[in-house]
DNA sequence: TTGACAGGTGAACGAATGTACACTATAATG
DNA sequence: CATTATAGTGTACATTCGTTCACCTGTCAA
């Protein structure tokens, strides 16, 4: 097969699996690659297989490789990008599995205000916070102080917790009663 | 069956999502439900579909749904959190899908540095890279000056384009020859 | 010119798929 | 108490699954 055609298979394989979240079998791709032949399929899927496109589990049965879902890492900033050839290099890397541990655990806020943009959380921004976690100290937490919830570094003063927001212009509180804590924060996202 | 079990069950089968990256055979729900019988799990499964959990597509196949590879998006912040009650409103976004336009086209950088750092981006940051889109003014973009790779903003300043750190301490880079584009920057990811 | 090979067709097959129907036991309800 | 869902078993079945084998055809190198 022709390496224009083969890239053609893998590029309508990928994209199948974008639309509809899971492999196609054998008698979709017979189709989505135009084949009459359910065995020319199969030579194709080989190849899939030895490129690491996809994997078979322990059954026998297709499943998707980490360049199905993932995005590459390819380097660090400064430290160089590599040519503009085809970046065979790096790993792929699945953004939701790098920033979620805990899935049942953990959702996601939106950012209003500025009171945390010191330590590089914009307004706009979506924070990914897990529940059920001690926060320790230093760590941004989702916090109630007078039924108001707010994100805030969690600080110890005198050996009382008090919540600093990374913003001089914003006051430090220090909670009377008690304060309810909603999650850790674990993860930031943005979008331009 | 009782709402323990349902729930395990609804455990159980997203495991085996995560696992396995694919939606489990009705056989295979057989053994990690722990049931005799098919007809069981078809009825556990129509439930599911009830719910929202999991779909069907035009060939009546079960395709996850975006609770199976989201993560709830619960609200703002300041705006207020819901109740620790059962939380059943808001929307499963998947970071993935959130973060990344196009796939084919998308990479991951590591930010070393902190050339922008006022602009929210820190050392060990991920930062979400398209190619081949036109940088426009006022974009963050990935460019080679001198043979060596930076993360600017894209500035104009008397007709031609400089790149501006985001951080008071470096330089305005107002590059003499050609400058090369390698990427706009077009999200951030952080892990704490 | 011949042989090897890549790329594909076509048919056949056992295993696995999801669905359906009849039935049972337990729990909930009036 | 009788009744009615609920939750599950067991069996059967047509369909689809992925695999395999034999075969065809054009290309390219020896």
């Amino acid at each position: 097969m022709s390496k224009e055609n083969y890239q053609n298979y893998k590029k309508h394989f990928i994209n199948f699996y974008q639309r509809s979240r899971r492999l196609p079998s054998y008698a979709e791709m017979l189709s989505i690659f135009n084949f009459q032949s359910k065995n020319a399929v199969a030579k194709v899927v080989a190849k899939f297989v030895d490129e690491g496109l996809v994997g078979k589990d322990e059954t026998g049965r297709l499943i998707a490789g980490p360049d199905m879902f993932g995005v590459r890492l390819l380097g660090t900033v400064q430290a160089g990008l590599p040519t503009t050839a085809e970046q065979e290099v790096g790993e792929a890397l699945s953004l939701d599995e790098y920033l979620i541990e805990k899935k049942d655990k953990t959702y996601l806020l939106e950012v209003t205000g500025d009171s945390m943009i010191e330590a590089g959380i914009n307004e706009g921004d979506l924070v990914i916070v897990e529940q059920g976690r001690a926060p320790k100290v230093g760590d941004i937490v989702i916090a109630e102080v007078d039924h108001e919830w707010t994100m805030k570094f969690l600080e110890k003063e005198n050996g009382r917790m008090i919540l600093k927001p990374a913003n001089k212009n914003y006051p430090i509180i220090r909670p009377q009663g008690e304060m309810n804590i909603g999650g850790v924060v674990k993860g930031v996202a943005r979008k331009y």
